[in-house]
DNA sequence: AGCAGCCCCCTAACGGTGTTAGGGGGCGCG
DNA sequence: CGCGCCCCCTAACACCGTTAGGGGGCTGCT
């Protein structure tokens, strides 16, 4: 973990031990202190290299990001658009917060830039006009980071207590069927529905929806 | 700002002071400290009535949605589910760091419930199957989220630094312009729409978008 | 009337946080 | 050799969330 000061670090190597110490501790425990032993060095030195701490949370938005890759260009516009939403979740869901770090963040990374770059020429070429090309990218990013914002936060809350989603979701189902039938008759009967833990297709049935009213619109 | 003790404090009166305080301070100024005295009591009094910081913040959320309103039942399903959108967006501007507070929170509050009860019944009552209706309901709460995410977070980041939104943008729009135009056309060719600062338009774009993918299914 | 008990707030203190001030060692260059 | 700059250090500040433990005042029972 500590490393011996292996030579002048860069903003670099702070990045990558930012994103170790909220791997290990998530980002309620990621301190100034911590990143600064993890890369071999006392706190207050972290200055140098960055304004604050806010700063650093930038670096570890893009070093988050940074292993986007731009999807093979195989398929119709449409099939490549969910496929970027698809791997942008993806990419959050495979760094412990990441979804919170990344969210009101404006991350400009080269990966970032190279993928909105050809995201913007695909659905230019299928025939969107220009705002509209720059509104659906936007409308994606904004859908995936609600949604995985959702999606793994409750899921870190309640694994603390030493639950399951399984077992959080089945007594959020619990709450709902225990409301009165008379006044929520529909939360009752869709309990089931709305408390299924199943992620993936929930995510899939948005990205499809939102597919659909793009395409509506050539 | 600081009462006297009104005699025997409630959580609801510390959920008011709580409002209050992140109105004037923003989340990341809000503090137990700051709300004890805001409610007249010493910080460690909080404890008595709330288990720690997280369920204040819970409190906070349902306090922030509690001025919810279930729309008229006018117009078909579609026009209804915009406007739940709409509303819902509108009720995460109004109160700062609303929507850092609400995102990755499970708000159970009665309004909620109620709204919830309404727009799923108008969904099946319109025809969607019982897990279209559930997944079409968490599909808007997602996009409005993550929208309102960050929509209003780069603001207060900006605002500290004296900059208005129009500033921000048009320094964004910049940053995409002074890109090499070989390697990144489109950015380039499109900056102006990635950065239009018209943020009403963005949202109901891609409102109408997911209306339509569901409107598809029908 | 008196006393038990509980509700609710208090003071004191803990370890940890982000951040600033200022000092100093070691390297590159004249 | 020595100047200067880069980069890290120690010390310290104010503030944070949270726990421990004490006490005052009301309620209700005897």
């Amino acid at each position: 973990m500590a490393q011996p000061p292996s030579r002048t670090l860069t903003r670099e190597h702070i990045a990558a031990a930012a994103l170790a110490v909220l791997e290990r501790e998530g980002l309620a425990g990621l301190s100034m202190r911590k990143v600064a032993t993890e890369v071999g060095v006392q706190a207050p030195s972290l200055y140098w290299h960055v304004r604050n701490k806010e700063e650093l949370l930038d670096l570890l938005g893009d070093a988050i990001i940074a292993d986007a890759e731009i999807p093979l260009r195989t398929g119709d516009w449409r099939e490549q658009y969910l496929e970027y939403g698809r791997r942008y979740r993806a990419l959050l869901l495979a760094k412990r917060d990441a979804a919170k770090v990344v969210a009101g963040r404006l991350t400009t990374g080269p990966r970032v830039l190279a993928v909105l770059e050809d995201q913007l020429d695909r659905l230019r070429g299928a025939g969107f006009a220009d705002a509209d090309a720059a509104m659906a990218s936007y409308l994606l990013s904004a859908y995936v980071q609600g949604f995985v914002l959702q999606e793994q936060s409750p899921l870190s809350a309640a694994e603390a207590a030493g639950a399951s989603r399984g077992q959080v979701s089945r007594a959020a189902g619990e709450t709902f069927r225990a409301l009165p039938a008379e006044t929520h008759p529909n939360l009752v009967a869709l309990a089931e529905h709305l408390t299924d833990p199943d992620m993936d297709t929930r995510f899939e049935f948005g990205l499809q929806r939102i597919a659909d009213g793009l395409a509506a619109l050539l």
